[in-house]
DNA sequence: CTGAAACCTGAACCGGGATTCAACTTCGGT
DNA sequence: ACCGAAGTTGAATCCCGGTTCAGGTTTCAG
């Protein structure tokens, strides 16, 4: 984790190097302890715990537990995105570039198995991160798709329901694939969507 | 809601009526709450005020807050499933069978809201209901995917990876147009996804 | 009818953990 | 050197809600 500390809106700033040092122990502890415990189970005095600081000095930078929360959903919504957006162009065409974001996902997933119990626990938690990252991702996906299909690469009327199609998707198989069980190659299960999405499912 | 009461394996069974009238109300108090307010922020002594019983009758049913949660998922898992199977058969293959599946998801997400707030939740309080729940949902969808390959409908390579992309973009989609937002028809989604779960994205 | 099992009641118990705060230490500019 | 601001500390406070339980009521088989 190192996230730049300008991500990470909602937190207090700090003034010096050491706050600056101290912000990103809090930020790095709480990503590992909600990662392991979600939201509920985890502690503050974990987290401080963790961070190798005083229980108080979560509240110098931080209001509540809900707002480092927030924090993180934002901070690894920006992670996922940075992540996947360099492995997708230089493919051959807007389909193979949701296929190469798919593989790219999956990989992700498996390096920071947090993400589920992050972004995806912000559902019952706070639901304004939640959606706001979601939406987001889709709003990428059909853009990037409508310029494919300016270029005749796919079909010209996609809207947002492929949008969202295309997200569940990845979402789910990074959870079967990527967290819950690394069998299966990323490119084998990215190669299998990129021909579903390509050619459908007929003979 | 009236879910048999044999369906909600977990509860201390009844033995007389009257017990069983408690019953079916603490359970139905219960989907109501956790739905409205999800797992943590549902209180025992709510549920049981939601059903005119007193806090401790609660405890002659189910051993924990977790216990009747379980009890709900298993439940909600097999509405849903009833809901959707009848209008699986007499679509025209197999491919349109899983658009009159879509369809049919949408429509029960939006009589019961509820559904995300207790199957879904579960990913964070109850692990092994959730992948229960979805790893046989994938089942089905390919056992009928398959079923359609042998048919000549579908491709033959049908596996895994088909139902759980198939699962995913159903969960988001139901979540986005049942939940969220009631704007589109279902069939206009359910028909959008059709002609890409056919023909794919190509022009 | 009757007695034992089943059921119901709600006040009290209890543990856990988020949040506060007043005293103390370190930092950095002058 | 010095001082105000920034940062740190952790014990104490506070609240909340899940769970227990001893005593009462209802049911129903015989």
């Amino acid at each position: 984790m190192d996230e730049a500390v300008s991500a990470t809106a909602g937190a207090r700033v700090p003034r010096t190097e050491r706050g600056r040092r101290t912000l990103r122990l809090i930020l790095d502890a709480a990503a590992a302890e909600f990662g392991e415990r979600g939201f509920h189970e985890a502690g503050i005095s974990r987290i401080t715990q963790r961070a190798g600081v005083a229980l108080g000095t979560f509240y110098t930078y931080f209001d509540s537990k809900e707002a480092v929360f927030t924090a993180l959903v934002r901070d690894m919504s920006m992670q996922v995105r940075d992540h996947v957006a360099p492995r997708l162009s230089g493919t051959a065409d807007a389909i193979a570039a949701e296929g190469a974001g798919l593989e790219a996902f999956i990989g992700f997933a498996r390096a920071h198995k947090e993400i589920y119990r992050i972004i995806d626990e912000a559902e019952f938690v706070d639901q304004a991160s939640f959606r706001t990252h979601y939406q987001s991702t889709v709003d990428r996906i059909v853009t990037r798709l409508r310029r494919g299909a300016a270029r005749g690469e796919v079909r010209e009327d996609i809207g947002e329901v492929h949008g969202w199609a295309i997200v569940g998707m990845n979402v789910f198989l990074g959870l079967r694939y990527g967290v819950w069980n690394e069998d299966g190659a990323p490119e084998e299960i990215a190669g299998t969507v990129n021909a579903m999405l390509r050619d459908g499912l007929k003979p």
